[in-house]
DNA sequence: AAATCATTTCGTTATTTTGCGAAATATAAA
DNA sequence: TTTATATTTCGCAAAATAACGAAATGATTT
């Protein structure tokens, strides 16, 4: 019986959205991207930020490997903004778990 | 300027809310205590979660020390319920972050 | 007082996360 | 083609997280 339990459908997924967004740098940027609807590339966020460039890469990454922000080639830039489908799917979710 | 740098109000404490929330153990008791708006015992928990009866509890700690559930004794259980009023606040900071 | 019950704390181990600076990459400008 | 720009990857260290079983705690029943 516990060998074989299973989270229900959304645990999972629902789980690993909320980890990517536990940390105040990644909520910093997605709040920038989402909410305000704004893009931006690595270095505007480093001048805000009190981080390494290095560092601030890795919670780009993470964010964009939990499928929430997609960053498209400027060159020499990368313009990152929010994966708005993926997106979508993570309100609707957040929604239902906090008001069902 | 970046020495003295601030997250706007919420950030912080929605990353912890949201860090807390980021693990399928944890979001499952919380779906069940809150949206369920049920309460229960460890031990109950233990009998549907295929994990440690200590990993359990340490789970538990994380959610308490969050402030997202409080423990009542009942003894010799310790009876787990939603904290009403941090719950609400998180809602509230989860939808203004996500609708505004 | 001893045994039982529900749960937590402790000690440990393995893994993941967070952070940095240095080096690498890739493109654009000179 | 060299130089400059923007960003990432690498290598590392420190800290946090997740997990377990064994031992401890605290309350109740026998």
């Amino acid at each position: 019986m516990k060998e074989d339990f299973e989270y229900p459908e959304m645990t999972e997924e629902l789980a690993r959205i909320a980890k990517a967004l536990g940390h105040p740098v990644r909520l910093y940027i997605i709040q920038k991207l989402a909410v305000m609807n704004s893009c931006c590339y690595s270095g505007d966020l480093f001048e805000e930020l009190p981080i390494a460039r290095s560092t601030l890469s890795q919670h780009l990454k993470e964010l964009k490997y939990a499928g929430l922000i997609q960053g498209e080639t400027e060159a020499p830039k990368i313009k990152y903004c929010i994966q708005r489908e993926n997106w979508e799917k993570a309100r609707k979710y957040f929604k239902e778990f906090f008001e069902l």
